[in-house]
DNA sequence: TTTCATGTAACAATAATAGTTACGAAGCGC
DNA sequence: GCGCTTCGTAACTATTATTGTTACATGAAA
């Protein structure tokens, strides 16, 4: 099965919006994540409502971040993307007369909902600035390296 | 997003398997899955390889378990259901010269890591006799409730 | 006022999953 | 052996989710 690699690419381009001064259009980023300017526009969308980014239209519009990389985390993000379902597997719909479906569904959810917990803390854990750190030394351990 | 049920599924169907002494044919799991004896067979494919449960054709022919509940565990299955993937969300295709892509994949990665091996661990350590005992009990109670 | 850029709806393309049909092979009972 | 049952599997269709594309309206700057 495929995975929703969506959170990856919106961390991509908020990395390249952070390198930067000035706004980037949505066309700057669909050449960087190799998509379509609607695509990335539909899926900042959602960073715009939660308030993580901000979008301008007309001459020098385009994104920009609303606050500060250290006080955005990667929850905030996944949050905003509204993709609440973690799991590709999940418990069946719920047969409410069914005792062994009840049962069945109670041990697989339970065990999801303790690794959900696992990958939030995680997510709420780092920010972007962490991850901006992250990227720069490795980008300067990178060129050292080559020459 | 929908998630995939087809674990739980087959967790069904196997209890259902566990309170009979002789092989349930495709048919009456389809019937009790609400699915197609085709549907049945594909997933039970999978449990077979793995020598969790055992296919007989003919007249009194089809399915039961290859050994007991209590050394059939949630991760046997799940296992053998050939689905690795946990996550519906997960790190974009690798970009070998990108560093950027490379840091985002990697704090999204462990994260990921984490979690997943949370979640193994719990059906690991969940047998097929611990869950039968569990819903037993359930309709045991649930019955006694009703009258 | 022209140009640039987002906002959004509508549609097409793609891909994964599930369901269906059809037919062959194996096993049991007579 | 014969017929019925049941799995095994391939091929096809249906459904659904996601992504990509086109089109046009709106707002802002030069
Ligand atoms: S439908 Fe409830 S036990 Fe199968
Ligand atoms: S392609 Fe965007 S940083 Fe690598």
């Amino acid at each position: 099965m495929k995975r929703n690699s969506r959170l990856s690419a919106v961390l991509h381009a908020l990395m390249h919006m952070a390198e930067r001064e000035t706004p980037m259009t949505s066309d700057d980023l669909a050449l960087c994540l190799d998509t379509n300017a609607v695509v990335v526009r539909r899926t900042m969308a959602g960073l715009r409502d939660a308030g993580i980014v901000q979008s301008g239209r007309g001459h020098g519009g385009g994104w920009h971040f609303a606050r500060p990389l250290a006080e955005i985390s990667l929850l905030d993000i996944y949050n905003a993307l509204g993709e609440p379902i973690v799991f590709q597997i999940g418990p069946a719909t719920e047969m409410p007369g069914c005792v062994v479906e009840q049962s069945v569904n109670r041990v697989i959810g339970d065990a999801l909902k303790d690794a959900e917990a696992i990958l939030m803390a995680r997510f709420a854990g780092t920010t972007l600035a962490d991850l901006a750190a992250d990227f720069r030394v490795a980008a300067k351990l990178c060129r050292a390296d080559t020459g």
